[in-house]
RNA sequence: GGGGCCGUAGCUCAAUUUGGUUAGAGCAUCGGACUGUCGAUCCGAAGGUUGAGGGUUCGAGCCCCUUCGGCCUCGCCA
């Protein structure tokens, strides 16, 4: 087999001369009945190779003789092109390889579809064929891009003293939190593994055995359905540390998100980051992971809006809801059937019964409210919102009254929508926040209890924490999220780590000591070994790529990834399986209980 | 569990106002021509259970029902 001395993507002019072997896949080929041209393709780009009769009529019956996708090898002298032949397309355009030996190391069938115009062809087919799809320069830009973050991120950690540690795979099943993948155990009959969601508490206990700083990059399986930029299986850039409070954790993790946009990117990203504590991200832009890209801050109107003529904001408000809009500015470009078709239907997913609209106009000089609602505010009134919103003229103001939940929820993915459709910002920019104090605990109105927002483990604020025995619902907690152009990236917290903090809050989760016990016993007990002061966060990797590779597709950064369906296309998992092995696992499946339910039944 | 979009040749897409003769095109494939192309070009050929099943109709790619699959989304994701 020939041996390769340079990439496909390596030859300059400078190289002309040069003797060369190289070896890759038929990009594409051309046949000029005396020349045959391919550009052969390895993942680190495409060279020219030429086939000439005249110097060796051998190889160039051979080489009329290859397809696209075949695997070669070729010797021969790397030549510059003449003048004007050379292809200002590929790096290695000015040159050329004269081949003089060439080795066909594999042919290949037609690909189900032309690597060239892949990204035209159905996801479906890519998935199938993935080994395929890869080959392709996008995808493998996209693996590279995975690979190169993961060795930042290792080398950023081992500089500052951290340890890679594995935690188990197999673990314990707890009720709180997502639906957990379940593993059977052959051994302990009729009984479970769980696929872990996070390493939560492994990466806790870590910390109570003085490893003091942790990381891992660890796959993480949470069985919920899948979104465009969420899959059951992912990977999380799982960090513990020891003595710290949040500005440490912080400081430490806003540091690497600036490494990695640097060498990835080039970007410089502009250090300390902004914060922004929870209510106001809710406040303004009515949800937790702001994308401030663009302005267009959400306001409140409740207080004019219950002043007004309009029986909808009024009697919602009479029942205790709250009005809160947005000016979008430009937004006369939408026309009264895409108000009140297109965009009130957008609302009305996320729960929203309506969306009252007015369009800012100019007369004379003077701003007005003109169509929808308009008819309902005073001058008064529409002077209000004018300079509440700051409107100018042709911008439109758009407005949910509702509850503050369904307000915020529908208002927040509108907002980012008017800003993406207007072209509020630049594609190309990024902004980052942390989101801190965030609420310790949610009520739970079904279940008439408190509901942690982050987990169980996440230390209250200091100075709140006399509110765990008077006003539970306003303790905030050192919780922390990074966000990225209204993407959440990664998120943690400072942990309890004394018992009886740990305690109390299992009491308002309404978790009793026997609960509590049967699902973390093994680490309650851990903390009342002299559990350190800890904290800590997780990022999530595939996340981390998208926003870096600038997709929104989540299958585009995994290699190997699933359908909505959870299903693996390539290797068709999940499959069935054979009864010896249900049987070594004690397992009966449902199929099979009803054929036995049948057969008893006929039998009586 | 709910809502929406989609499925026609290997790939990407067409197919006239609820329907009307033999379902077309580009790319790919196969054969031929060609001395410099680089999305090669030119000539020709082959390629179809319109995702599957059922129904309505004189007649269905098109209308209806069921079903399979993909994508987006609400719920869900401590």
């Amino acid at each position: 087999m020939l041996k390769r001395t340079h990439n496909c993507g390596q030859l300059r002019i400078e190289d002309s001369g040069l003797k060369v072997i190289l070896a890759g896949w038929v990009n594409s080929y051309r046949d000029h009945g005396n020349l045959v041209f391919i550009d052969l393709r390895d993942r680190e780009g495409l060279t020219q190779i030429v086939f000439n009769p005249d110097t060796n009529p051998e190889m160039h019956k051979l080489a009329r003789t290859i397809r696209c996708e075949w695997v070669i090898a070729i010797e021969g002298i790397a030549q510059p092109r003449s003048e004007g032949m050379e292809n200002p397309k590929l790096s290695t355009g000015k040159i050329e390889v004269s081949v003089d030996k060439l080795e066909i190391l594999n042919i290949s069938k037609t690909p189900p579809f032309e690597v060239d115009n892949a990204d035209k062809t159905g996801e479906e087919l890519r998935l199938a064929y993935r080994y395929i799809d890869l080959r392709r320069p996008v995808m493998q830009h996209k693996l590279r891009t995975r690979h190169k973050v993961t060795k930042i991120t290792r080398d950023y950690f081992d500089n500052l003293g951290f340890w890679e540690i594995e935690t188990p795979m197999l673990g314990k099943s707890t009720p709180e939190g997502a639906r957990d993948f379940l593993v059977p155990s052959r051994l302990v009959p009729n009984t479970f593994y769980a696929l872990p969601q996070s390493p939560q508490l492994f990466k806790q206990i870590l910390m109570v055995s003085d490893v003091e700083k942790y990381f891992q990059i660890v796959r993480c399986f949470r069985d919920e359905d899948p979104r465009a930029d969420r899959q059951a299986e992912f990977t999380q850039i799982d960090v513990e540390m020891s003595f710290v409070d949040t500005d440490d954790i912080i400081s430490v993790h806003e540091n690497l998100a600036a490494k990695i946009w640097k060498e990835i990117l080039g970007v410089d990203v502009k250090l300390p980051m902004r914060r922004m504590t929870y209510n106001e991200s809710m406040s303004d832009y009515g949800i937790d992971r702001p994308d401030l890209r663009f302005d267009m801050k959400l306001k409140d109107i409740t207080d004019i809006a219950k002043e007004t003529s309009f029986k909808v904001f009024t009697s919602t408000i009479e029942n205790g809801g709250i009005v809160k809009g947005l000016c979008a500015p430009g937004g006369d470009k939408y026309s009264r059937s895409d108000i009140e078709k297109v965009l009130t239907k957008f609302v009305a997913d996320y729960g929203a019964k309506g969306l009252a609209w007015a369009k800012v106009k100019s007369e004379d000089g003077n701003l007005t409210l003109q169509g929808g609602s308009a008819k309902f505010f005073s001058q008064e009134q529409a002077k209000q919102l004018l300079e509440r919103f700051d409107a100018k003229a042709d911008d439109l103001l758009l407005f949910v009254a509702d509850n503050e939940a369904i307000v915020n929820k529908s208002l927040a993915p509108l907002r980012c929508k008017l800003g993406r459709e207007l072209k509020l910002y630049d594609d190309d920019s990024f902004e980052f926040v942390w989101v801190v104090d965030f609420p310790l605990f949610e009520w739970n109105e079904d279940e008439k209890r408190f509901d942690s927002l982050h987990h169980p483990f996440t230390a209250p604020v200091d100075d709140d924490l006399e509110k765990l025995e008077t006003d539970p619902g306003h303790i905030r907690s050192k919780a922390y999220d990074i966000v990225v152009n209204g993407s959440e990236i990664g998120g943690g917290s400072i942990r309890i780590h004394n018992m009886k903090t740990q305690q109390k809050v299992f009491d308002l989760l309404n978790i009793t000591r026997e609960q509590a016990e049967d699902r973390f016993g093994f680490f309650l007990k851990a903390l009342e070994y002299g559990a350190p002061p800890h904290g800590g966060i997780a990022f999530g990797l595939d996340r981390l790529v998208m926003l870096l590779t600038g997709t929104e597709n989540i299958r585009d950064v995994i290699a190997f990834p699933k359908t909505q369906r959870g299903q693996c296309l390539l290797t068709e998992a999940p499959s069935g399986v054979d009864l010896k092995q249900l049987n070594e696992l004690n397992l009966r499946v449902q199929t099979h209980s009803h054929k036995i339910d049948e057969i008893a039944s006929e039998e009586q």
